[in-house]
DNA sequence: ATCAAATATTACCTATACGTAATAAATTTC
DNA sequence: GAAATTTATTACGTATAGGTAATATTTGAT
């Protein structure tokens, strides 16, 4: 009753549980996200910022016309409201940028860059986008416009995966 | 000296700030882990069982030769020592494996499975199975392998920049 | 206009992620 | 062979990730 291994059908799994190649795709996206962020933090420590703050300020920057609620920012960073709040938290007090009620809707809050949270942005930008050079210099300079390609239509199905399996435990 | 953007030649920048394609890995490499992880999350959480805390099963299931040490573990999750102390220290609690010192080395500790713990892997891994299967379907099956061939070599490019980042603060 | 339903945040809690310092045991060195 | 060095963990602190419940507000229905 131990061994549950034999009664699911897992015949010898000496060490490669997970198939040849199909279901290493979470271990290939741990590592590769681990990684990048590692580096990125290490590179960016001395901004007083980090990666996700990096991804705060950068979504601000892209669409710096009158700023963005939490809502919309939780959106765009593909993140949940509880960690957006405390983020934006940490960055007001930082003074990267400030927090207003919306005149439109008083539940929300607009969140506008600070002129020194626009200029660690670049500062930070920098360092991101010579890191990226690094890292995809790794890959044939032919083969990236069409891995990234897949790679979206993977994350847009990881996301909808992870939408599917809020409601019915397990949709279909 | 408020406007940083024209100081450092962005020219206009009204929405990407990334190049087309080139920039856009981290964006999508973030959207993709938190998708899939929150999937995850969501279905192994009637098991009692975080993703990562599925991480370490999976690892000990593949090796289960004599357990791993922490440090082990530290490095085939990409992760951090302290990280899974704390980890293995809540899965002890949990009675999902045991921790005790090595014979032959007194400073490090011996992690084993558990009864309970073998079988809340094998119960994680047939709805981590199914998950990938979903996820996976996204994506031409012909396309798949090349796909996480230059995926693993971008993980592994992502690590090694953080392993570079370490040390000079900005390597070569 | 009024009360119910939907929505944006906050408050609080547990689980990582990871840096730094402290501990303890193994290894190297003179 | 005892001291210096390296190494596996733990202790402690800050920053997410995200679930649940409470709050304030806006909207919608009557």
């Amino acid at each position: 009753m131990d061994d549950i291994s034999s009664a699911l059908d897992h015949g010898a799994m000496p060490d490669e549980v997970d198939s040849p190649v199909k279901f290493r795709f979470p271990l290939l996206l741990r590592r590769a996200w681990y990684g990048l962020n590692q580096a990125f933090r290490r590179r960016i420590v001395h901004l007083g910022i980090t990666p996700d703050q990096y991804t705060v300020l950068r979504n601000l920057c892209e669409k710096h016309t009158d700023g963005l609620t939490q809502k919309d920012l939780t959106q765009r960073m593909s993140s949940d409201p509880n960690t957006v709040a405390s983020l934006l938290e940490r960055m007001e007090g930082a003074g990267l940028l400030t927090r207003k009620i919306d005149d439109q809707d008083r539940r929300a809050r607009r969140i506008m860059l600070s002129a020194v949270g626009k200029k660690r942005f670049y500062q930070a930008q920098a360092i991101a986008q010579e890191l990226q050079g690094e890292v995809l210099g790794a890959l044939n300079g032919d083969d990236c416009p069409r891995f990234m390609h897949e790679l979206g239509i993977l994350a847009d199905a990881c996301r909808e995966a992870a939408d599917r399996s809020l409601k019915g435990t397990k949709p279909s």
